[in-house]
DNA sequence: TATGAATGAGTGTTCATTCAT
DNA sequence: CATGAATGAACACTCATTCAT
């Protein structure tokens, strides 16, 4: 086989389309996005058969490495409490260390463009993050409320502390624990 | 239909503008909005002098419609808790009921035509609801947060709501409740 | 309204397509026909939705113009081998006259974006023609040939005859009289 | 499938290009072609230069392969008329049997990509074959018309001819007739 | 030699904005 | 003031051709 796709400039795409996005919406020029990954226009189409092709995986892409995030060094065991610090730590972290790409999340999951299709798929992570928690549900530590209605709370109280931590980097740890105790008590039993 | 007055035109092509631009996003033509709200293609540039003269009035009134659906028929006194929650109830019917325009709002939010400016402004609005709230906080009611902190949470946790409410209209009711006790346990002094 | 759709405008961006596609096929980008026209690149794309739209436009708007021109000062009665001749004649001159049109036709022709509904509405009016010609062929003028058969003898005739008038102008009268005497004896009863 | 010889390949690239270019015309893509062959896009190149070289060349194969076609089997000596009818119905025969390539012709006789040298080469052949009847029109058989004449018409009523058989396969032979009779009495001293 | 990824000029079409009516 | 045709700069995507493998 002559030159291979190169798994390289296909990641260097996705991660210009991340910065490109974050900067000027779903509607930036595919252009842009080619030039700020080094490659050619066309070239972006021999990786990505469409813009919208790149937007939605450029969605998956970013959930699933959120989803990696929160799952690394997880403890096996432990308090509830503890594995749920666990995530919000990691997720805000990567919020707060990835500004360009949180961002971009923010484009896409508001943009037409992402079908139902992916942000189904883009769940799914999610929902096996959520299957290993149901047994702190199941001992009692959670309200009775479903998974989804638990997850949104976090993403919603994440969403707006990494608004508040993207202006005021200094006070990460602050609102980490400030958004974490809001979020313990919304979902946990008193 | 009978020519509309100024006043009315102008209405119309903001009403126009939330309809598409929850549709299809900021990106929707001004050709579409003109003709949603039965006024020529040129009509729109002479209440308008840009398409981000439009989107950024249409934020502000957005913002100012809002606001004023939470003021209205706020008892003059009583319990915080409970002018909190007439807050959090009109916010979220206005949410409900006003789906087109509150979507409109998410695309809003997160497009860079909308200028730092009337970000500014459109929170103007906010800050003076809070300050009504200012005693609450002084009365040891609420956790020792900024205002804009305590706005941030009921903001994304009301977003939040509202995702669950449109998508069960028939629970609006359990979804008020529930987001009202997450947002009082994370805001309020214990 | 405001300055209606001029016909002068879509006359010469027909005019110009016909031009333009004689010499560069139907493929000649649409921007070449605009500005052939001396309208702006949208402008074209006001008077025809699409570039097929125009070139099927064009299709219909030439097979019309050949029609009118045969059946121009047609008279009325008078022998039938006259009356052929007359069509023949002015068809000959017709495309001796527009070189460009007739070449921009035989582009058209054999293009597979124009389309089969194109095609039957293009024939309809050669059919009206041939049908008044079907008495000649009642009174045993001309053989025992299906209309469509005479015409399709008559076109392949006219176009190599008009192969060879555009080569060499000066013997116009010379190719259409070989021409008409090829054709009636190969439609008339001998 | 086997590997095939590099001439095998350059007639594969041929019929492919037929095939091609009659469904979809002369600006149909390379990539089509190649892959139509069963050859990279890339190799398509290794045998031809450019594209133009690759449509001239085909212009030329098939213009032997009909002029080819209609000498095979030709009779050494017989009457005029009979020899005719022999180019004819072999003429006839090799375009209602190779649709593809006929219609490929079609296409590449209007193309402007078609270069007047190539013109020249491919019409060669047929003056060789007209050569061979110039004794006719020598004995008194034809009228008075050169070459170029007796060919064009006989082109011109072949291609009405093969349309109608293109359409109706089962009536070849009585379109084979029907042609032969208009051409011969086209041509013919009556 | 064969392959197909890489390239970037070119294409049809859209759209915010202007301006003649 | 209202209208919608006119404009031309973008834009997503295509394609002949090159060249690294």
């Amino acid at each position: 086989m002559a030159r291979p796709l190169s798994e390289d400039k296909r990641n260097a795409i996705l991660e210009a389309a991340a910065e490109v996005v974050a900067a000027a919406g779903v509607s930036a020029p595919t252009a842009k996005i080619a030039k700020a990954a080094g490659v050619a226009e066309g070239t972006l189409f021999t990786y990505f058969a469409t813009k919208d092709a790149l937007l939605n995986q450029l969605y998956l892409t970013l959930k699933a490495e959120v989803e990696a995030a929160m799952l690394a060094g997880i403890p096996a065991s432990g308090a509830a409490r503890e594995r749920w610090r666990h995530f919000w730590d990691r997720y805000l972290d990567w919020g707060a260390d990835q500004p360009a790409k949180r961002r971009a999340m923010r484009q896409l999951v508001v943009s037409d463009r992402i079908t139902a299709q992916s942000r189904e798929i883009g769940n799914r992570g999610f929902r096996d993050l959520e299957a290993m928690m149901a047994e702190s549900r199941a001992a009692g530590v959670l309200r009775d409320q479903p998974a989804e209605f638990v997850a949104a709370v976090m993403e919603a109280l994440a969403e707006a502390m990494l608004e508040f931590i993207a202006r005021e980097p200094g006070r990460r740890q602050h609102y980490k624990q400030a958004g974490f105790e809001a979020l313990w008590c919304a979902v946990a039993v008193p």
